[in-house]
Formats: structure tokens, sequence, C-alpha cells
DNA sequence: GCTTATATATGTGTTTTGACATAGCGCGGA
DNA sequence: TCCGCGCTATGTCAAAACACATATATAAGC
């Protein structure tokens, strides 16, 4: 079924700003679209020309760039009320594929009507400006771990980084949280290869920082995790969401 | 001395989209000053609460993050008509910093104005997020590199990207550019060691697909270094300049 | 003119990461 | 029930990248 912005759930959390009515109402109306992908579902292809701006409503989604030999890099996770497609909708054609990595929900935005935003509402627009920032910031973190940190290091930056985010959601219960990626996906996002990025989840998993198990994370040493990493960025406390 | 955006000669190029006077006019009055910096100055500090927004006028910049055991890696690097620090003033604080590679001037706009050009002129608004959406894909594609690309693959694709960035401001001559980077430089944009590097570069060099002296670059055989980087995008025709 | 610092170059040995092979487990479909 | 597939695990060997040592060239400073 069809999620008017007006009360919606996931915009009530205090992890965003809050919106007066007519604002929502403005945002409402930009919203084409509410749409239910099964996990796997790639919704923005690499060199499409007519992407959309999306903003996830529910599960987890990713980005990626791959060469043409099919190397394949994640450039960063989405979690729920981040916005995904902006790149894609400004330029002339998508740079990178967008796929669903859990069950998900997208609130659609035309891309057409992203400038509508900008002549009519300043502080939304405002507001989409300060995401792709904050996107763009989290490639910068990630830019890091790939070139600077070695493959400990990097799985310790990964666990930290995610672990942050969904706490500032509120998907954390008893330092647990849902963790749907595979070593895949973790191999292909943090540029090592599949095998050597199992054997160095091993040699995590034997100091004991954190327990990874049926598609749930538990941290067990949160400190020893961010020393490890050297990562020590905070989620600023609220942020916007369109 | 002082330039004003009226006549501006960098503006006037034909990579940049054309805008009336009254844009123009808007433009002029939000730039607070116009910087001239020695090569090496960081005009953007990593944790600094009050970075403006600059536009690169002349010379060449690049952005940082780096460790506290002091690993440092660039995350791109700038080149005129480029904006610099819009993560920096829409965030809280800034996530990186931003240095002068050569001598350079920058355009200045406070960040107190920034949000104004949304409420006063949103096609202006329009240009500095598309920008900013811009500067991600620069990052994107570094990521890339550094996660998936090999030592020369990586040597290579730099060598593509920062040609075909040059070549659209009209800042090639028979094939050669300035080149400004040390292997110092080149080592931390790309996530190796000075040392790989220069070898990486000495292997390269025996190629003949490039040359690189006296802060001069010449491509040799651009086909091959494309054909090396598997790296084929384009720069849009036309971009924004704020 | 001498010293110092920066940048580049190159040899040698070590460490990290990757490649290949193989195996086990759980799950859905025939 | 059995097969095939996706995911995880682990051993062995090879390749890539790094670390350290050392050398040369050039430019800046005294």
């Amino acid at each position: 079924m069809y999620v008017r912005c007006y009360g919606c759930p996931l915009r009530a959390k205090p992890a965003f700003h809050d919106k007066t009515q007519e604002e929502i109402a403005v945002i409402d109306q930009m919203k084409s679209d509410h749409l239910r992908v099964a996990a796997g579902t790639e919704f923005i292809h690499p060199e499409q020309t007519d992407a959309e701006l999306y903003t996830l409503f529910s599960g987890w989604a990713f980005r990626y760039k791959e060469l043409a030999d099919g190397r394949r890099q994640i450039l960063n996770f989405s979690l729920p009320g981040d916005l995904i497609g902006l790149q894609a909708a400004l330029l002339d054609k998508s740079l990178y594929g967008a796929v669903a990595l859990t069950d998900a929900e997208l609130c659609v935005v035309p891309r057409r009507r992203l400038f509508k935003l900008f002549e009519h509402t300043p502080n939304a627009a405002y507001e989409v400006t300060w995401l792709g920032a904050r996107e763009e910031a989290l490639v910068d973190e990630n830019l890091l771990t790939a070139g600077r940190r070695n493959a400990l290091e990097r799985v310790a930056a990964l666990i930290a980084a995610l672990y942050k985010r969904a706490e500032q959601l509120d998907l954390v219960r008893e330092a647990t949280m849902d963790f749907p990626l595979t070593q895949q996906h973790i191999a292909d996002a943090l540029g090592l290869s599949l095998v050597h990025t199992n054997k160095t989840l091993a040699r995590l998993r034997a100091q004991g920082l954190f327990r990874i198990a049926d598609g749930r994370l538990t941290l067990l040493n949160p400190r020893a995790i961010a020393r490890l990493a050297q990562y020590f960025e905070k989620e600023p406390a609220r942020r916007p969401i369109i």
C-alpha cells in the first residue's frame, strides 16, 4: 500500500529534523510512487539516463561501480532515510548502479520535479544538497578506508561506521543489529578479495571484537574496534530527510 | 587585485554554462573575497567549523583526509572552476582538509550566504548542488580506482582523468599540460606507497604511454592509457560555475 | 661555495594480499 | 530425497605491494 508523507513513521524518528505540515505537503506532492523491490533488484542502472531520485524508506541498498572486466566496487551502503540517486538525477546519466540489498521500499521523486523543488521550497532544496554532501562524506571515508587502511582496519572501519548509522536510526538492540551483507559485499566495499575478507573476518573473530551470525551483527568491543579502525567520526545528532 | 565576476576570464571559457548579467550580479554579490594563496597553503582544515565555500579561480588544489597515525589519502584534485568546501560549509565541521597544490587564487563565498542563494536564486542553488554531485562522482571514480585497480591501472586512470579535465578547460597544448603533482601526491591519491608509485611510473615510462618531466605531462598514447585504466568516462561538454 | 631539504631513482628482502583448490553447510527446487 | 547453488571456511602457493637502505639531482638558504 502507498505511504503518504503525512504521518510517515520513518520521518517521525528522532534522527531526523522536524518539518512543518506545509513542508511535508510539498514533499508529499513531489513523491510520485512508493516502490517495493525484492532483495537484489537493481533500481538504478549504470549509464541510465532517466534515473529517478529515491529516498530509502525501509531496508538496505548500495551503490556500486564496476570496471569493464567485471571487477566491482561498492561505493556506499544506504540505510532508511538516505537519499539515493541525486548524482544520477542531476548529471546526464548515472555513473553507478544502485541495488537493493534486502527487500526494500523506496519513495520515488521524479527527476523532472527536482528543479521545481529548488524553485518553490528553498528549504527542501537546501536539505537535498545537504544530503548530497553527506553522501559524499561517506564516500570520502570509504576512499580513505580503501586507500590507506589494511585489511583488518578496513573491516573494523566498515563495522564501526555501519553500527553508528544503525544506532542513530534506533536499529540497535542490546548491541545487536541486522546485518544483511554477505562476505562478498564486504569484500566489494573494502577493495579486498573474497577469500582474504573471509580470513580477515576469521582473525577478527578470534579477537572477539564482534560477532556476525544469522544476518545479525553484535558489537562486543566498540572501543577496540574504533581504535583498530582509527575511526572516530560522529553521526550528526539530527539530519534532514526528504 | 580583486576580480569581479563581471567579465571573469575563467567563466568565459567554453567549458562553462553561460549566465545572464543578472545571475552574474547575484554571484558577484555573494563573493566576499578573492584570495591568493601560496602552494602548500591549507585553506580548509580538518575539524574546522567555519570553513567558507571556494571556487578555484586559478591553480590546482586537493582535498585529503588522514588517519590519526598520519597516513594520508588524497580524495580528489581540483582544477579551475571547481567548487571546494561545499561539504565543509553544509555540515557542522569539515571532515577533510583542502590544500593549494600550486600558487592559487580562490573566490570566496561566505558559508553564511549559502542559504541566501537557495532562497533567492534557485538556478544558482541548483548549480551548486550539481557541482556537489559532480565532485561526488569524481570521488566515486577514485574509490573504484583505489579499491579495484592495480598499481599500473591506478596511475593510468589518474593520468587519463586529469588529462580529460585539463582538456576541457583548454589547458592542453600539443598533448601537453601542466602537471604539478609530485610522486608523493600521486601515491597519496592512489593508495600506494611512494616507492611503489615510483617503480610503477618507471614501468609505465618504459612502455612509452606518457612522459612526465619538469612539471609537465605529455600524453603519448591516450588509447593505450584508457585501455589499461579501463577508464572511458567523458567530461560533460559544459558545466556550471559559481 | 657549502649545507640542507625535497624529489626522484633503484636494489633487496619482507609482508600483505590474491589466486586456486577443496570442502562443508543450509536451503530451495526437481 | 537428492541435487545444485550460494555462502562460508581453510590450506597452499604466487603475485603485488611495502619497507628499508642508499644514491643522485636540483633548488633554496646561509
